[in-house]
DNA sequence: CTGGGTGCAAAGTATTTGCATGAAC
DNA sequence: GTTCATGCAAATACTTTGCACCCAG
């Protein structure tokens, strides 16, 4: 387990309890949307504000601790900003997964035919996942 | 200009004017948002609700007339169904683009190494436009 | 004529804001 | 001690619903 403490600090966050337990339920789940945080997060602060979830979402976001995942069908998800990747959402479960994909041949195809310059991609591949098979 | 009269009775719709008006502006436009589609719609229907609005696009949504793009850091935006495509964002002017990308090889490789059977894929590249170069 | 569509108002859901109290540093 | 975070309540934004009236077919 990871402590997030100076992770925080150095995004210019107070290393408060509740922050704490968000990081460390974004580093377990990898993916999360709002409500299931929020359910989470009330098992172990029992008074928490769907409020102090929401300005600390976008406190995280805005100084891009974390990451906005948009999914076809479905509820946002949150991420810790990691390496650019993919994701892959089943379904069914509603289970997201990270896929490392290469993209670098479209991205070059994109930047040879098109005047349109590239800055960033998300691709979001949808489907059933090996459990939901 | 299309008629869109009898591709929206075959969707079992009836052609009202209100229904026409959108599916023009939807032609037309390309990409929408509920926004602005309400404010394009309001210059030619003065009391149109905005719940007719919601209540057409969620109708049309549901017999896969229209589709959601769900763009990062923006507002989603409806575009009448077509094949399979991806879409390029402009951050400056918000502009969506279609664009034809070959994803085969990608998909045949998420097939090959992994359990994840993939019914679509959603691809996104964010950037500048030709324009706002 | 008949069923479905429209517009309005109200309800519901999601998200943000203001402020007093309290905790981090 | 000072700054910033939390939690509550209220406000705002977004979307859906119910219903009376109206129009497409």
């Amino acid at each position: 387990m990871i402590n997030y403490t100076n992770i925080l600090r150095q995004h210019n966050l107070k290393a408060t309890p509740q922050r704490l337990a968000i990081t460390d339920i974004l580093h377990v789940q990898g993916h999360i949307t709002i409500e299931s945080l929020y359910e989470v997060m009330v098992k172990k602060f029992s008074s928490i504000s769907l409020a102090t979830i929401y300005k600390n979402i976008n406190l995280m976001l805005e100084n891009s601790f974390i990451q906005e995942v948009k999914i076809p069908h479905a509820k946002s998800v949150y991420e810790i900003t990691k390496e650019s990747h993919s994701h892959l959402a089943c379904e069914k479960c509603g289970e997201i997964q990270d896929i490392i994909i290469d993209l670098d041949n479209i991205l070059n195809e994109v930047a040879k035919t098109n005047t349109f310059k590239v800055n960033s991609s998300d691709l979001v591949l949808s489907g059933i996942c090996k459990n939901c098979q």
